[in-house]
DNA sequence: AAATTAAACAGTAATAGTTCCTATTATTGG
DNA sequence: CCAATAATAGGAACTATTACTGTTTAATTT
């Protein structure tokens, strides 16, 4: 992958903030040093970016937002004002410690494990 | 919510199969009786299903699959063929019960809980 | 059983998020 | 410093979904 300062920017976008940021505010962001950058390069890197592990794409109901935290991790998701909060926890009763340690109320969990069925192995 | 030919067949294909179907394989599913229903309908019909608490929608990457098993449940995605395969499991260490129940090997975990954060109390 | 009312409809246009295309520009290895 | 080609800007295209509009249909009232 050959350097680019637009994807540099963008890295940094990403790197800059916990909000777990959508394409279109990267964009606005970026806008400020580069203004005529395009929306579309916004995407392109973001992809590179993530194919190559330096970020991770998640998606928020049918939107993608962008993550530098590589780490396993959760996302506690209010639906009253859309933030989604990092966390990250052992495997004991979710929705009790969830309430303790971040008094975010469990209406609906929803899991998602990625990864090989069985019919490749 | 008044009676609807279309509602009703819309709701007898989401409960007539366990593969999470997107809106465009409903549509293909009803047209074989009602050749002209719109998608729109669907649409529309698959919302209120919904919102009445007949089906659920889960979002798989950016599309929207609808789930007539409103227990709570997980979802194994795999990310060769996108199947969703169902399942219910005590809150113990994830990824080992799932490689020796359903030799499903987990590459990436995602938890979404959602709910209500500590700003709307 | 007709008339009335409003929900649901088909068809289509519009929107939002994302990807693709093309001619131009920038990075890099020789 | 030059040639090769990856990355770019700008805009068109695409896909999933929602909104709009005039018509049909189910439920309610006469």
């Amino acid at each position: 992958m050959r350097y680019s300062h637009q994807r540099e920017l963008i890295k940094q976008v990403v790197y800059s903030t916990n909000s777990h940021p959508t394409a279109d505010w990267i964009y606005d962001q970026v806008k400020s040093s580069v203004p005529n950058i395009s929306l579309g390069t916004v995407y392109r890197n973001l992809k590179q970016l993530n194919n190559e592990g330096y970020i991770r794409t998640i998606y928020d109901g049918s939107i993608a937002r962008y993550d530098w935290n590589m780490d396993s991790h959760y996302h506690l998701k209010c639906n009253t004002c859309g933030d989604l909060i990092d966390f990250q926890l052992p495997n004991d009763d979710l929705k009790k410690t969830v309430k303790r340690k971040f008094d975010f109320k469990v209406l609906d969990v929803e899991i998602t494990l990625i990864g090989k069925c069985n019919k490749h192995n």
